[in-house]
RNA sequence: GCCACCCUAGCUCAGUGGUAGAGCAGCUCACUCGUAAUGAGCAGGUCGUCGGUUCAAAUCCGACGGGUGGCUCCA
């Protein structure tokens, strides 16, 4: 099973918002938690996932315990449940050397060992509320606490530092020696937690309130479950996740490799994987030929002028590669395909009549990502989007915006990804002339015009502020990948602040000029994210079409060399990817091959199919076909890649 | 970038102070086989790099590089 959440929760509300009946996406999770989403929780009533949440949130109080006594010195900030467990995060101190100490794997397991032991003790959780004064007497050493607690005496903040806008109430919940700052719910004393369902999993480095300019503090998490056979299922399927790991599947599918003298980030495509590229880009070339869009082609960098007109430079130097001097100007490697866009739109004069223009390139990219947060293909540092700028009058907006979403949904059908969540991103006032163009009427106006087209649309979204683009409003479809990271596969952004910047016009019917909108957008991302994506969607078995290799000859004996060559050749002819296995191999092994590499046909020649010119069929699927006529084979083989079609 | 952990042959891994091993893959030979591994032989590593400790380092320490899990970020 995948991690993937079964359904997506289109419920048109805020993704970290409440959601009835789910307390483990309740707003007192920090948001990450509750952006990675349990299968589980999915899946179980109401109550499962209510007694779900006492167990984890128990549990990592009982952590918190055992943690102090090991460590008195340390200082406990929060520790929420999420959706596959729980985690705390503790402030060690410093250690001799006066660096901050760190947990060792040593520590998980006697904090594990220490934790079961309290479990035992049958302690019971006892809940008190407490004045702020009260408060700030019990938690007087722990400076993390204190802080909360002036949040949420001030009131508006939770016990996590998330806003509430709610009446503050303080309480506390009591176990053993541990008291900790707590909304609740528990469970009714330690022994409800089963002591053979919790593990502690891993130690990681967590800034205080998620702000890297506060202190990083240790995390550790763990996983907790209602009994041993779930927990023994979890841990299964992160096992399962991990032999779909694209970074795994794509060695052993030979798609791509990554070589350190290259450089981090900068995949390396082999033919294999150059196979899917070009039926990827063929696909697209279709659809957008049909759709009307045309194809231009732009350089891989320019003068420094041009992003600095673009308004990227300020705001996104930071993910920019540094500039390189030539002749004394300074050019920049693009981060995106758009100021070039712009150019192009801007390069002849526009009608009325021409919109609206739609310019489309499988554009090369390079940003800069932290070192820490490259993630195999699916987060690199160069990158080939499926990008087009669509320029239009803002009567044409709905139509051309919902026609882009169409086209997603065309895409997502053909390769039957039904788990992914529309996401509307919007500004916030506060980031306004910093992370945002300072134009808050454009803003909500584009806002709402997109919200419009997405209800008028019938298309479910859920939206969140503060994600927005710095020129504009998007709606971008989140995934999962297989161990669970959430990405971003494809986009789709009103731009309304570019083409002013870019001073593009078109002549509207009175002979005035005036300025065009623009949609970004990118429905089948980049082909690094794409492939990485499909690679963990179909376990490395792909539709026939999207195949690097389509059949393979495979003889009985080396008498049948021959005429396996023969078929191969008449294959590829035919447009068929397809060899044959001359090797010395027996046939088995070039069975177990084939079938490693999922190719979707095996067709296996001996003495019977040379007479008769016929196959043995075998299917990557394991079916077989015997005395298939080669003609007919060949002719389904084409038609199954004509059409695109998802079986074999 | 930050925290933790990891890096031994193309791949998967064993080896924890006395100077390197297996399976698979590769190559050669034999076998000529009916739907997921035929057998034998050969070859392949300055144990990520550099420095330190030691009589002796794959093994201990440090720096750097790369990776993994998180945090931050994600146009």
């Amino acid at each position: 099973m995948s991690p993937r959440p079964d359904r997506p929760p289109i419920d048109g509300r805020d993704a970290r918002g409440p959601r009835p009946g789910r307390r483990c996406d309740h707003t007192d999770i920090p948001s990450v938690a509750s952006r990675r989403r349990s299968h589980a929780m999915q899946n179980g009533n109401a109550s499962d996932q209510d007694k779900l949440y006492r167990i984890r949130h128990s549990t990592a109080h009982v952590m918190a315990q055992a943690v102090l006594e090991i460590y008195p010195e340390a200082k406990i900030a929060i520790g929420p449940p999420i959706d596959t467990g729980f985690y705390y995060d503790f402030d060690l101190g410093a250690a001799d050397d006066g660096r901050p100490r760190t947990f060792t794997p040593d520590d998980l397991e006697r904090i594990e060992a220490r934790m079961r032991e309290i479990i035992k003790g049958n302690h019971r959780f006892a809940y008190r509320e407490v004045s702020a004064d009260e408060a700030r007497a019990l938690f007087v050493d722990q400076p993390y606490k204190l802080e909360l607690i002036a949040g949420l005496a001030a009131g508006g903040v939770d016990e996590y530092g998330n806003e509430t806008g709610a009446a503050p109430v303080i309480s506390t919940y009591r176990h053993d020696t541990f008291e900790d700052l707590c909304r609740g719910p528990h469970v009714e004393h330690t022994g409800q937690i089963p002591g053979n369902a919790f593990k502690l999993m891993s130690v990681a480095g967590a800034y205080w309130r998620g702000d890297e300019h506060n202190p990083m503090l240790q995390r550790i998490y763990g996983t907790a479950w209602a009994n041993k056979q779930q927990l023994f299922e979890h841990l299964q399927m992160l096992e399962e996740a991990k032999r779909r790991d694209h970074r795994k599947i794509g060695r052993q599918l030979e798609i791509f490799t990554f070589d350190d003298e290259v450089g981090p980030g900068l995949p390396l495509w082999l033919p294999n994987g150059g196979t899917m590229i070009e039926e990827l880009e063929r696909l697209a070339k279709e659809v957008e030929a049909e759709a009307g869009y045309a194809r231009v082609r732009t350089p891989h960098l320019s003068k420094e002028d041009l992003f600095l007109r673009s308004g990227h430079l300020p705001y996104y130097a930071e993910s920019m590669y540094p500039p390189m001097e030539m002749e004394g100007v300074r050019y920049y490697i693009k981060p995106m395909n758009c100021p070039f866009h712009h150019k192009i739109f801007g390069a002849t004069q526009r009608s009325y009549r021409d919109l609206p223009v739609r310019l489309a390139e499988y554009g090369t990219c390079y940003r800069f990502e932290k070192s820490g947060e490259l993630f195999g293909t699916m987060r690199v540092r160069s990158m080939q989007m499926n990008d087009a700028h669509i320029y239009c009058t803002e009567a044409q907006f709905e139509q051309e915006f919902m026609a882009v979403v169409a086209m997603y949904r065309r895409y997502f059908d053909l390769f039957d990804i039904d788990k992914f969540v529309m996401r509307l991103s919007t500004h916030h006032p506060k980031g306004l002339g910093k992370k945002y163009v300072d134009n808050e009427r454009l803003w909500l106006e584009t806002e709402d015009m997109v919200r419009r087209a997405m209800v008028n649309g019938g298309v479910p979204f859920v939206e969140v502020a503060d994600e927005a683009a710095f020129y504009g409003p998007k709606i971008d479809v989140q995934i999962w990948s297989a161990i669970g990271r959430e990405f971003t596969l494809a986009t789709n952004q009103v731009d309304f602040a570019q083409p002013e910047r870019f001073a593009l016009t078109y002549v509207d019917e009175h002979g005035e000029a005036r300025t065009p909108l623009c949609i970004h957008r990118a429905p089948l991302s980049t082909h690094e994210r794409m492939i990485g994506f499909l690679i963990e969607h179909y376990a490395g078995r792909f539709p026939v079409w999207l195949c690097p290799e389509q059949a393979r000859v495979i003889p009985i004996t080396d008498d049948h060399n021959g005429h396996a060559a023969s078929l191969a050749r008449q294959l590829a002819a035919e447009g068929v990817r397809a060899t044959a296995d001359l090797g010395a191999d027996r046939m088995n092994a070039k069975i177990r091959t084939a079938q490693l590499m999922q190719v979707p046909y095996m067709l296996v020649v001996g003495d019977r199919e040379v007479a008769e010119n016929t196959v043995s069929l075998r299917r990557r699927d394991g079916s077989r076909a015997n005395d298939v006529p080669f003609g007919a084979l060949l002719a389904t083989i084409k038609d199954k890649v004509a059409s695109r079609a998802k079986d074999l």
